[in-house]
DNA sequence: CTGTTATTTCGATTATACTAGAAATATTTA
DNA sequence: TAAATATTTCTAGTATAATCGAAATAACAG
């Protein structure tokens, strides 16, 4: 995972509106829930929830299947684990020698 | 936690340029490494890294002390899972009710 | 085809964030 | 005190994002 695309996720993620819609997928589960739902249930309005559902899509977040005049949502819990894990990613392996941080050091690339 | 709070610490890790000092001061581990040392090898203007420091510790993810002329820095490793869980919460509880997902529910609040 | 419900696009407003140079401040050493 | 190094504040330009009403489109049911 490159960095600038972990960073773009967490960013959607850090939308207050956007993550309050990502857990209410997550509750619902893997079968989804349309957006009409998400709408009234969260009290969002729709033109709002769909800007935000396509920023969520855009990063891979949530996965979208028509059927009927439902449009069904539900939460890619592969990408959200991937997000989570990079977020620990080399926590435990401090691999910066002493001498790098020096504060005599030459800094060099 | 507060979704709120979650959202805002995900936000701060969402931009790039705080992402890479992040994951810099993961490697880095618990010692820390001043902030010179930061802006000369990920190549960010002082003023640049100041500004985006101070998001850092605002969130509760930097820990800062002085030692003669240098500011170590450090991640807060705790705070760091905490976010990292926080996004995992719930995912393995289904607590919606097939009732509520509905195309003719009534959404009630 | 007509009406009904669901969702999206458009457009405009408002707010917030990123960036970084220059100057200021702080801390230590000589 | 003066000089050197480290970090912050100030300031301003530029860009991007959030919000949501109204109108448009899509998908179906009768």
């Amino acid at each position: 995972m490159k960095i600038e695309d972990a960073a773009e996720t967490l960013a959607q993620l850090g939308n207050p509106t956007r993550l309050e819609v990502v857990r209410y997928l997550v509750k619902a589960g893997p079968s989804g829930v349309p957006v009409g739902s998400i709408q009234r249930q969260l009290k969002i309005p729709a033109s709002t929830l769909t800007h935000h559902l396509k920023h969520l899509k855009g990063v891979g977040l949530l996965m979208q299947k028509r059927e009927k005049t439902n449009l069904w949502c539900s939460i890619n819990f592969d990408r959200l684990h991937e997000v989570s894990d990079y977020l620990l990613e080399e926590c435990s392996s401090f691999s910066l020698r002493e001498s790098d941080k020096a504060k005599t050091e030459h800094d060099a690339a």
